[in-house]
DNA sequence: ATGATATGTTAGATTAATCGAACAATCAAG
DNA sequence: CTTGATTGTTCGATTAATCTAACATATCAT
């Protein structure tokens, strides 16, 4: 028995206007949401009974604490919404805001915390964002899908098959779990680039660099580690 | 006064179930919907109203024309969304499908239509794919960005001055007008890969590869085209 | 202090969406 | 053709969300 959008959009804009300014009266939230005073009445006596706010006749409007712990949790998606919808999908500000009031009512805590997982990674892989805010866009546009976006094709070898001087990208640790445990720990990891410094005479160790820290590792463990050549 | 929620979902759910058997029966329609066969009365009188349904007493459930239109209509919301929390977002297909059919009533045509395309980008897109399913997934749950994400420091100079051999990627088409659309015609656009095969004696003119087809450049236009070397 | 203006309340009504219970038509076997 | 199961309809009721209109209280300025 959560609550329905209606009141989801009255505790949400509540706890908003008491950011804004200290007090928060009936009449800002009636212009707020654009309905009638009256329905603002019926709303918070609504919350009232719901334990979420507190509204003495003719005073202030004021969240219960768990109140505005569910009127945070609205606007969190609220606000993860808006940021994919404007800054992934380019929708325009005006519709990004209305649409994600919308859609607010509608999406899990899974969904959500997903969402702003990608968009995390979105800001933060500077290849992602380069590849959005370039390349879609531009598909947006022209529909063109631009050969960069072809994988190029890629050898897969094992990390123990790299020379001296060579780079590659981990794709997969293979290792037993143990081994593979300990690797994993150090920053051996898919999606990290490696670089061999050095090898010693037998082969074995050999010195790689990843993230910019030096590391030993044996031929064995070198060996079950794929790695591809761009 | 378009559609409620409610309204959305019976036409939708007539139109698909139109498709999966051939006559629609009130009662399928209750039973997918989980409601009571009196609700669904309801809602057909209202859909008939509004010229979306037909239903004769004790009779099979039809669209009309614009019924059909506007179901599809509404299913392709479904869908899109569907795949892109499913595809994408990586959601559990149980949460994916409630969740898609709550979002569908509330996303415009121009959010729907960005958000194909995001997903046909998605789809041809190999390397937005491949950081999707493996970056990103990865980085759902460890949370780490990796490494591969870093853009690599690029070089960017002009078409012009690439070595015989020498391939990059097309980062902007700076000619003048005129020039720019013949090149963009020819497909010199950005985020194209291109390769100097031959250049003439004089360094004028060069002969490029782009999509795998010869192109034959002057000096000047080569001048005007960055690229960046990876 | 006394209005005028702003703010808040009440009452009564509407609309979409839903339910349950009782009733009615249709249909498939026997 | 009867009859029990399935299917469909009606009716009355509820709940959330909204409105209008009339009324009430508070606040501010002169
Ligand atoms: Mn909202
Ligand atoms: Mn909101
Ligand atoms: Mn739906
Ligand atoms: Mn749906």
């Amino acid at each position: 028995m959560s609550l329905g959008m209606a009141l989801e959009d009255y505790i949400e804009t509540i706890y908003l206007l008491g950011g804004e300014k200290g007090a928060v009266r009936l009449t800002d939230i009636a212009r707020r949401l654009n309905v009638r005073k009256s329905t603002v009445v019926d709303a918070l006596k609504r919350l009232q009974e719901q334990g979420l706010a507190i509204h003495e006749r003719y005073g202030d409007v004021m969240l219960t604490q768990k109140g505005v712990e569910l009127a945070s949790r609205v606007y969190e998606r609220h606000i993860t919404l808006y940021r994919f919808l404007s800054d992934v999908l380019g929708v325009d500000d005006v519709t990004a805001s209305r649409e994600a009031c919308d859609l607010e009512h509608f999406v899990s805590s899974n969904t959500t915390s997903r969402l702003k997982k990608f968009l995390e990674f979105f800001n933060q892989c500077e290849k992602l964002k380069d590849l959005i805010n370039t390349e879609f866009k531009e598909f947006l546009v022209y529909g063109r899908i631009p050969s960069i976006c072809e994988k190029k094709e890629v050898k897969m070898i094992t990390l123990k098959e790299l020379k001296t001087g060579e780079e590659g990208v981990i794709k997969k640790v293979g290792c037993d779990a143990s081994i593979r445990a300990r690797l994993l720990a150090m920053g051996l990891v898919p999606g990290e680039r490696v670089k061999v410094a050095k090898i010693a005479p037998m082969g074995d160790p050999m010195d790689i660099i990843i993230k910019g820290y030096h590391l030993s590792l044996r031929k064995d463990e070198a060996k079950c580690i794929e790695v591809e050549l761009e």
